[in-house]
DNA sequence: GAAACCATTTGCCATTTGGCAAAAAGTGAT
DNA sequence: ATCACTTTTTGCCAAATGGCAAATGGTTTC
């Protein structure tokens, strides 16, 4: 709850009182790994923050290949389609690949402090727009790499994932294969 | 001018005034083919709204190659860094692919739009977040898939740029050769 | 129409990646 | 330590792509 608290005031001042009204709005939870938080179709009601744990991204193309599109590290907010207004139902899933723990808010929780905190809708846009950011730039650099650039970059970018989630996934992220990313692996080192 | 109105009224209501405001803080302007709209390293001062052509957003790897990182049509809003505040000193470059007309706003303008008009900011707030959307999803489908895959995808995605846009550019978008894209255009025939 | 210029295609060969299956390495439970 | 299971690495060969240079096609200018 505490990281999630920091990571608010990294965006924005809270006083006391906020803080103490956004914690008692929050719920923790936890995820096993390889269980669901959100999947292809059904409904999302809640609004997440991750503080332990990493959780992939992915739907499935034409071929029936799952394609990761990205992962969440520690201290990422989960939204559903960026705005917590309307209901929103997911056209992929996110599952865990770790353990993980999570603060969450139920949607009206989280619209009444959207209503009630001032300076809340302000500090959560720019988290939003910090993130479309993040992964944007990522994504489009790996479309001009081959497999090598494409792994290297990852490594740097995501240093704490590296050896964390299973090379085949970060195949999939990479758009290659998990034979191609072995290859790739030996002629680094 | 009428299109950004019509445009912006997909995300929201304005009245006769409130139009009339934002029309007279608009300038309209034209783009020759070639030109630059925004400069790497030049400060950003204007938010724009390109009414007529197409735009190339780009940048330098470190190999000093141009890399294409999206195309702009028209009716597409062009803002800096997503909020308008800070001052905004782009890291790739914009340019014209056609003749384009654009109607801008300086920052200013902008800023009073922005203060005057209740809803403003929600308006622009939903377009960006759909851009953003945009973007992201053409991205990540393009990492999984192959040459002849990407090019069919940019096809039925852009239909309208296909033959305005050099294949040079359509290639280094798609992140293959110029020959490969070649060659991918033949065996498809 | 010829010349100059730019965009696109093609040929040739090296390199990378995919696809598939088997081997090897790693993990966990008993 | 062994077995069962999962993950990662390899080998083999086919297919796709890159790099480079030359050829072709199209457009503009004079």
């Amino acid at each position: 709850m505490e990281e999630f608290i920091n990571y608010l005031l990294q965006f924005g001042n809270l006083n006391k009182q906020q803080i103490d009204l956004i914690t008692s709005k929050a719920t923790e939870i936890e995820l096993k790994k390889d269980e669901y938080y959100w999947e292809a179709g059904k409904t999302v009601r809640q609004v997440g923050f991750l503080t332990d744990g990493v959780i992939r991204v992915f739907y499935y193309n034409n071929k029936g290949e799952e394609i990761t599109r990205y992962f969440i590290e520690e201290n990422h907010l989960i939204l559903s389609g960026n705005t917590v207004d309307e209901v929103f139902t997911p056209s992929e899933y996110l599952s865990a690949i770790t353990d993980c723990k999570l603060v969450v808010f139920s949607k009206q929780n989280w619209k009444d402090l959207s209503a009630t905190i001032i300076g809340w809708d302000s500090i959560i846009q720019k988290i939003i727009t910090k993130h479309h950011g993040e992964k944007i730039a990522r994504r489009s650099e790996l479309v001009s790499q081959d497999g090598t650039e494409r792994y290297l970059d990852f490594i740097e970018k995501f240093p704490t994932l590296v050896n964390r989630v299973p090379l085949s996934y970060i195949a999939s992220y990479l758009g290659i294969t998990q034979s191609s990313l072995s290859r790739i692996r030996k002629n680094i080192r």
